[in-house]
DNA sequence: GCGGCCGTAACTGCATGCACTTTACATGCC
DNA sequence: GGCATGTAAAGTGCATGCAGTTACGGCCGC
């Protein structure tokens, strides 16, 4: 998905482009989880026609970023408590199968690269947090680029931004020195090559980076008054299909901002 | 992705339509790997513009299943063994997931749906091959579609169809009685729910049509020429960048028959 | 007879335009 | 004053048209 043209200019990749950047403002919170994508916003924003704009908003809903209803204005997802749970979990098996791989067998330039991100992560801790949370998450994406299996390259990217999203909704203020001590500590043991040792390491990683984040169902950092009503109106409506707690309600819009 | 509207009509879900009847097509072989998918004949067969079958070659690449270059003919993808083999593992993982958390949580309904799909495997087996790999390969998404968790289900979902893809590629006959007993013995261990037995008996059983599909890097069935040399071929240019078998040549075409 | 070159047909990349749906607001009724 | 209603603006769904790129087949030189 990515990886095209690497060396010289994105051969023109409009639609590429547009992901990438939509990717990165929704990650760093830029664009926040239920601000609207209004199709002519992003092609004007962009310097492209709708139709292009309307290609990228497929791509990032086939990846679980945006939401896409029929003639309605795109949204930035908004995960359900339960969907990053899920997505955690799968996440833990995803990069489980990374370090196997991946233990013992780095290059020394490899490990080189991943102390430098690391360093780069240290760098930006007193920054604003989003921008630590997004170099937290790309140093997971960068070990599964170490994989070069360009599937659980792509699955692992999707479901850690997706997980970066979710991030973004439940977390607190987000403590990130002890996660940027974990990658330190997972890179000395792949660089040692006990795959079981670093297997462990990274589920212990990942799940107490979960357990911060979705501490017992702490609702939504309160975003939008729909949102947070949504549970409370059920008994009203015929019967919203919402059985595991999908929010069941649209919400109406939280902040005036769109893509600008 | 699919549960919208789910009574009555599709909602003229154009894209969505051509995504599914592709899928279909592709992973029953009506559509062999390599095949041409020319945006005009598209259209023209499913009765819309150029533009929705765009968006919908679009969506089933994100999926994986068609290959994208620019300006060129979309294709079916044509996984290679590398692929393949990093495809069935995490294919494992995630249904291991999906197992263990059915385990002993499947209502009688559920087990009943599952016999009666196995059973339909069952009156397949003497029909045509791609049928029963069809069939084979939902069974492993109905599995998933009941864990209620709409990432996993996505995941495993697409996952499968890719393993699909792969089996027409390189199995041989394909000899489904074992893995449809195989699926009967998991329906029996969900519903007695012994969680461990479980994921055992899944892993087994993915490995094994794994095993018996990749064995020792056959070369894909003779298909395209072109492919077949592809190996051969590396000398030549300065260097295709392809590190890791991935297929260095495009394969000019193999036959003329496209969608129609 | 064979290999390279060129013109044409096929196809993609993208923008624009029109019809229909939803949303927002202002007006009028109670 | 509050609520319902109608209407205009905003936005999506989709087709079509044009420009640029690639693929193909014949033609020419050798």
């Amino acid at each position: 998905m990515s990886r095209e043209e690497s060396r010289g200019r994105p051969a023109t990749d409009k639609v590429g482009t547009i992901c990438r950047a939509l990717r990165r403002a929704i990650i760093e919170q830029a664009l926040e989880p239920g601000a609207k994508l209004p199709e002519d916003a992003l092609g004007e924003r962009f310097g492209v026609s709708r139709t292009i704009a309307r290609h990228a908003l497929g791509q990032l809903a086939a990846e679980g970023l945006v939401e896409l209803r029929r003639n309605r204005i795109a949204v930035v997802a908004t995960p359900s408590w339960q969907e990053a749970r899920d997505a955690f979990d799968i996440r833990i098996e995803l990069e489980r199968l990374v370090v196997r791989q991946l233990a013992g067998r780095l290059t020394k330039a490899q490990i080189a690269q991943l102390h430098a991100h690391v360093d780069a992560e240290d760098e930006a801790r007193n920054g604003p947090d989003p921008v630590s949370i997004r170099l937290a998450t790309e140093f997971h994406i960068l070990l599964a680029t170490m994989t070069e299996s360009p599937i659980l390259i792509r699955y692992v990217s999707e479901i850690a931004y997706r997980c970066c999203l979710t991030l973004s909704l439940f977390s607190r203020p987000h403590s990130s020195e002890c996660a940027i001590n974990e990658h330190r500590l997972l890179i000395d043991a792949l660089a040692k090559g006990d795959a079981e040792a670093v297997v462990a390491l990274m589920h212990h990683h990942l799940d107490s980076v979960a357990s911060r984040a979705l501490v017992a169902q702490t609702r939504p950092r309160g975003r939008d008054i729909m949102d947070i009503l949504a549970p409370y109106a059920e008994p009203l409506r015929p019967a919203p299909p919402a059985r595991r707690a999908a929010s069941p309600v649209a919400g109406k819009d939280s902040r005036r901002k769109a893509a600008n």
